[in-house]
RNA sequence: GGGCGCGUAGCUCAGUGGGAGAGCACUACGUUGACAUCGUAGGGGUCGCUGGUUCAAUCCCAGCCGCGCCCA
């Protein structure tokens, strides 16, 4: 049966895919020789939000391409996959999605109930994962996936919890974090964005209020100046100015700080001023963060609402006053702390003491004699952004506000919800990461473990120099429940499990008590820190563990340095340990791989709706399906219609059905070091997938002609010139794989097997063989049949790991008679050296041959000789080893040239046209067809070209600082180009003056 | 403000201290029994700008211009 003439991915890769599952092609050590080495791959985990985008599918391609070409060589392989529970994200898609399916909210339905629907989600969302990696190729052990909130894998998250603790390098502490508002729960100084806000009605400002000076005192405030900047006026003022971006937080001032130096305010350090609307006494102190230079100098202290007020706060021995609830909103009334030095302290303080009354009654009360109780009466409850209109409201009212400038900064966000973060003052656990990050740094600086590309060491190092407590507590519901229980006293037992941890209690009280466990749950990335041996069986002393730990490459995404690999680097490092006992790093190699854009260089996302699935370009989508799916992604609709007619435009008919090769093949031709982002375009798809037909047809060509596999052929024993040759350019193709593989040049590899394919199997090789395939030299033709499978066998391996499927379609449709002993997922990587098997003089021949070609085809095309006319041709002052290269080659010359006859003379015959090749003139008789002046223009145009090449090179041999100075065979090199040019300069001119005389 | 990176053909990008490359697009011709998802031939670039180092710079160095990303 004949191939039919294209590859049919559809059909061909769920039946293949099917096969390999089937036959456990990618089971952990399937293929391994003997004794073989590991070499391990941990997948990144995607998250169980949702589906795979385009940088997965690179991200996949790229460890799925060294996974396969280990395979192949016979090492021990594991792609160990997985998935990751990705906590924040998943409460969220969850609680969104029982909202829209009007079910009641997670606070309704509990813990329990409400953690039964997100398993039921990551139960759905994971199989469509793994079945979105098994489309594309992706050849990793299913049978050991595992997710990260796998019984095993919990147990290793309690074990580093409790030893971490234990050790002291996880501890509670009260300090600010950053708090989410909306999922009402910590988040790190990672999850965090800075968002530049532009000056607008309520923000982007920065105000200005008047703090008045408390018990009468007074100062000097300097408001002209001489050209030296030295103030030559002051005015009395009886208040201090300070600004402010967030008036809100004003309400929780504890503080004003001035410069220790700054001359405006030394006289009123140890003073104090009376806080606008609160009442509240607070210092004037002097610390060094105050900028003289920024607004006024004076800057009010909120040290439980801002980072850097935190820190003055704890230096200045300030007090801390949280003035918000976990929404956001304004909360006074029910904090004793809000009253202290204020002049309602006395009042309700007291009254709380004796009373059940809270403490809002009480002041509601008060409300009615005191306008300032009123006003804060007002802006309790509201959320922060109403309760800052309120506040400049009020210090309007009250002849305070004193102005604002516009100003554009930095306001922190959340990386999920979008929303403001509030630095929040809670109780959390953090992980001591200074001390986990210094061998972190080491590994890399002493290159246990290196970066490829090496640049990315920087941003490593960058990172993990100055890093910070890492806060690892989330008060979310899904993820690892923090392993601390607490007494009736609060004395915190942290254990695996419960029945450890009233063992322990029992042990510190003297009898058991009850425990009530922490609610909080662990940061997701706190458990794919462990990834690299918490997946091989870690804790438990698993063969697997001792087989793939350390792992080899890491393949991810810059974007995640921090967030992962960093974290790998550090717990891997501490927990696990060599056979010496020294910590071993969880990867030899870091490959950061390129994100993926659209055409124009943006990042793919939902909301700027250019988003391309993977798998919309294997199986191809209608245009209509397209459109919904961008429309679906954003919320306002014009921007939605301006999408949808963009997409209409760029996919007038929708995608085609391209296969899972061709998206991977686009995706690793793109895949270059240096690059950081790899634009996908569709036409490099739809040029991949053209490049599988036309290896398809280059099988199909070998089918044809009874191009059968010989299990004794030997590459070294080919007689035939063109059979040599294909043999030495395969094994070539074999070292440029191996070397572009070896050093993660993605690019490199797909790009030569484009080129042998295309430009020397197909272009040349194949028609070269043409006249021997079908003349009558049986022993020949039976040579180069075998020769021809030969050569497309091997470079069906080659090919393997990038395109797997249209590769073992091929290697199932080549097998021949004699099935094959196992799929070429399990085959053998060709073993084959260019300097045995390339033969110099094979090379130089066709090489030779391919330039006389090119230059007759040449010739015709300008010339405009008819496509199916035959000419003559006569080869001129050719050497021996010229002419016999052609008589050598006569026939397929002539086929590929479309030649009559072939003749040999020593001087060019009249009305010809030459050409200049390596050691002979190649002369074409077509006087009756020549066109004189367009033959003179051709011939003067190359002669331009020579003379100037010749000229340069001439004048470059005459300097004698470049004969004094240069290497040797770089002036060696210069001479022979100099005497190529000379020689090919005077065939040239002997051609036009032949064509001066035909004139 | 600190850091990283980019600027090469119309587009997307490789590349190298010593002869400017690929794919796509474009032009002309073409169906010769593997392939029109194809073939043959061809046009197209002062390698961002200005200096410097060098016998030699698109490549190394400095400055500038333009663009992107990360961190504060």
């Amino acid at each position: 049966m004949t191939m039919p003439k294209t590859f049919d991915a559809a059909a061909a890769e769920a039946r293949i895919a099917a096969m390999w599952e089937q036959k456990q092609c990618f089971a952990a050590g399937a293929n391994a020789k003997p004794g073989a080495e590991s070499y391990c791959i941990v997948i990144p985990p995607p998250n169980v939000t949702g589906s795979l985008h385009m940088g997965h599918a690179l991200n996949n391609t790229l460890q799925d391409i060294l996974i396969r070409w280990k395979r192949l060589q016979g090492y021990d392989t594991l792609w160990q996959p997985g998935q990751d529970h990705a906590g924040i994200a998943t409460q969220m898609v969850v609680e969104r999605k029982l909202a829209e399916e009007g079910n009641e909210s997670r606070r309704e339905m509990g813990r329990a109930k409400f953690l039964e629907k997100v398993w039921a989600w990551k139960e759905e969302s994971g199989d469509t994962i793994i079945g979105q990696l098994q489309r594309l190729g992706a050849s990793c052990d299913w049978s050991r996936n595992r997710f990260t909130m796998d019984e095993g894998l919990s147990r290793a998250v309690l074990k580093v919890f409790v030893e971490l603790y234990k050790t002291g390098l996880i501890y509670k502490d009260k300090r600010l974090v950053n708090w989410d508002p909306h999922f009402e729960t910590a988040i790190s100084d990672l999850e965090v964005e800075q968002v530049t806000v532009q000056p607008g009605p309520n923000q982007g400002k920065l105000w200005r209020f008047r703090y008045p000076l408390a018990d009468g005192a007074t100062y000097e405030h300097p408001v002209a100046f001489n050209e030296d900047g030295k103030p030559t006026e002051w005015e009395t003022r009886d208040y201090l100015v300070v600004a402010t971006t967030r008036p809100e937080t004003m309400l929780g001032d504890t503080g004003v700080a001035v410069h220790p130096e700054d001359e405006r305010y030394t006289g009123l350090v140890g003073k104090h001023v009376i806080l606008p609307i609160v009442g509240r006494r607070i210092p004037i102190v002097a610390d060094e963060y105050a900028d003289p230079e920024k607004g006024t100098g004076a800057v009010k202290m909120t040290p439980a609402h801002d980072f850097n007020d935190f820190e003055v706060g704890k230096r200045q021995n300030l007090r801390m006053i949280n003035v918000m609830t976990p929404r956001a909103a304004i909360s006074l009334f029910d904090d004793p702390e809000f009253w202290i030095d204020t002049p309602f302290a006395e009042g309700p303080m007291k009254a709380k003491k004796g009373k059940k009354d809270s403490m809002a009654d009480v002041l509601r009360q008060h409300c009615e004699a005191n306008q300032d109780l009123i006003d804060l009466w007002s802006l309790d409850g509201l959320d922060r952004f109403d309760a800052r209109k309120q506040v400049l409201a009020l210090m309007d009212t009250r002849g305070l506000y004193d102005g604002a400038d516009d100003n554009a900064h930095e306001v922190p966000h959340g990386d999920r919800s979008k929303e403001v973060i509030e630095p929040y003052l809670t109780d959390q656990w953090f992980v001591d990461a200074a001390t986990l990050a210094k061998p972190a740094l080491e590994a890399v600086k002493d290159g246990r473990t290196v970066f490829s590309p090496k640049n990315w060491e920087k941003t490593y190092f960058n990172w993990l120099e100055d890093i910070q407590p890492w806060c690892v507590s989330r008060q979310l519901w899904w993820g690892h429940q923090i392993p601390v229980w607490y007494g009736p006293d609060g004395e915190a037992f942290c254990e695996p499990t419960e029945a450890e941890a009233k063992a322990a209690a029992k042990k510190h009280y003297g009898k058991a008590a009850a425990l009530t466990r922490d609610e909080d749950v662990l940061d997701t990335w706190f458990s794919s820190a462990l990834w690299p041996f918490s997946t091989l069986g870690w804790p438990d002393a698993t063969p697997e563990l001792a087989r793939y730990y350390k792992t080899d490459v890491l393949v991810t995404g810059f974007d995640i340095i921090f967030f992962w690999v960093a974290r790998m680097m550090m717990t891997g490092l501490h927990f696990m340990k060599d056979e010496k006992g020294a910590p071993e790093v969880p990867f030899h190699t870091v490959y950061i791989n390129s994100i993926v854009t659209d055409e124009q260089g943006k990042k793919m996302s939902k909301s700027v709706g250019n988003v391309l699935d993977p798998l919309d370009i294997i199986d191809g989508c209608e245009l209509e399906e397209l459109v919904a799916k961008r429309r679906a992604g954003v919320a306002d609709k014009r921007r939605a219609d301006a999408i949808e007619a963009e997409t209409r435009k760029q996919f007038p008919k929708g995608i085609e059905p391209y296969g899972a090769d061709a998206l991977r093949f686009a995706l690793t031709a793109l895949e270059s070091q240096g690059q950081r982002a790899s634009k996908l375009a569709m036409t490099r798809v739809e040029g991949s997938r053209n490049f599988g037909t036309k290896l398809w047809n280059a099988a199909r060509f070998c089918e044809m002609n009874e191009c059968a596999l010989d299990p004794k052929f030997n590459p070294a024993k080919v007689k035939q010139t063109v059979n040599k040759w294909i043999v030495g350019e395969t094994a070539r193709l074999r070292e440029s794989c191996d070397t572009a593989l070896e050093s993660y040049r993605f690019n490199d590899y797909a790009n030569a097997l484009y080129a042998h394919t295309w430009n020397v199997f197909c272009d040349w090789y194949v028609e070269f063989a043409k006249p021997l395939l079908q003349g009558e030299d049986t022993a020949a033709k039976a040579e180069t049949q075998a020769t021809a499978a030969w050569a497309l066998d091997q470079l069906l391996v080659l090919m393997h790991p990038v395109s797997p499927f249209i590769t073992e379609a091929l290697w199932e449709a080549t097998a021949g008679d004699g099935k094959r002993k196992a799929p070429l997922a399990l085959g053998e990587w060709p073993d084959l050296s260019a300097e045995k098997l390339a033969d110099p003089a094979a090379d130089a021949e066709m090489n030779w041959v391919v330039v006389l070609i090119e230059a007759v085809r040449s010739v015709r095309a300008e010339m405009n000789v008819n496509p199916g006319a035959k000419v003559p041709l006569v080869l001129v002052g050719a050497g021996a080893e010229q002419a016999e290269r052609l008589a050598r080659n006569s026939a397929l010359v002539s086929r590929l040239a479309r030649l009559s006859e072939v003749s040999y003379a020593d001087a060019a015959p009249k009305g010809a046209v030459t050409v200049a090749i390596e050691g002979a003139s190649v002369c074409l008789p077509l006087a009756e067809v020549i066109d004189v002046k367009a033959e003179k223009a051709r011939l003067e145009k190359a002669m331009t070209k020579v003379e100037k090449e010749a000229k340069g090179l001439a004048a470059k041999l005459e300097n004698e600082s470049f004969l004094a100075k240069a290497p040797e065979e770089v002036v060696e090199e210069q001479r022979d180009r100099l005497h190529a040019a000379q020689a090919e300069g005077a065939r040239l001119k002997g051609a036009l003056e032949r064509l001066a005389e035909m004139a």
